[in-house]
DNA sequence: ACAATAAATGTTATTTTATAACACCTCGAG
DNA sequence: CTCGAGGTGTTATAAAATAACATTTATTGT
């Protein structure tokens, strides 16, 4: 179920599918099982699942998830303008929840600049328990 | 060339091999290309290369780059004690440095925590212009 | 409307990264 | 000695990503 839809500059065929795959899952899923799930609605081979992501990561509509070589849909109404963005993985029950970075990102940017380091982009990933899988834990 | 050490637990052949093959190398290398960097000397299959990887990291003398799926020998002497690390990696000479998060971590925890999440691990990987290329762009 | 151009698609083959499965060796505790 | 854990060597396979090429579908300028 997708709630936000950002402000989507129209997809293409593929694009939307891939879309929507990532959408519903509620999660991530690898290109691989984006592929599987839309097999029936004529998406044959991993390239035309790549080719999506492509476009999908310029546009920010979805992000990658390096550790885990997967993809999950943007949770966050606007990405782009926000700061830097963080991905907390549950090692329990796999979700993740994308949460803004407000004042990290300057931290990040100086600790960086004391070694002379001009940022670009970040990637953070953290990994733990979240809160549904840390209370049914008790 | 190695700087310091760690408290190295002796290594076995293999590991040995790999450690110093990702020392030389004064940056991040690929498994494959740690396995061709090895062939002479006796390591002719990935297995024997991602085996003595997994060893080296739970040591905490690699780390594995997942924004490049790689892999690169620590330069920080005692990371296992330390705060969260981060990797600043060059977008032009592909350097890596290690910088440690010093305050960073409690920032990410608490941020964390806001959502009812747990942080066990943290991978963070900037991307950017190291300094050296910084002023040779000029 | 029509040609020129750019963007997206379909398909096959290949590369790169990582594991599975199984046999053998080595070395230290009992 | 023996047996059990960890390390090694090897072959085969899985998983993730890209290359190359032909075709089709939009966009744009005239
Ligand atoms: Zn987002
Ligand atoms: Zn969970
Ligand atoms: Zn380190
Ligand atoms: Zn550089």
């Amino acid at each position: 179920m997708n709630t936000h839809q950002h402000s989507t500059p129209e997809l293409t065929k593929n694009q939307g599918l891939v879309y929507d795959s990532l959408s519903h899952a509620g999660g991530p899923l690898s290109a691989y099982a984006i592929l599987d799930d839309l097999r029936d609605h004529g998406i044959r081979a991993p390239l035309q699942v790549y080719r999506a992501l492509d476009k999908l990561l310029e546009m920010g509509l979805v992000h990658r998830l390096e550790s885990l070589n997967s993809f999950v849909a943007c949770q966050h109404p606007d990405c782009d303008a926000r700061a830097t963005m963080l991905f907390a993985i549950c090692s329990k029950c796999s979700c993740v929840s994308e949460l803004a970075g407000e004042d990290l990102e300057a931290q990040l940017k100086s600790l960086a600049a004391s070694d002379g380091f001009t940022v670009q982009a970040a990637t953070i990933e953290l990994r733990g328990i979240c809160s549904a899988c840390g209370q049914s834990a008790a």
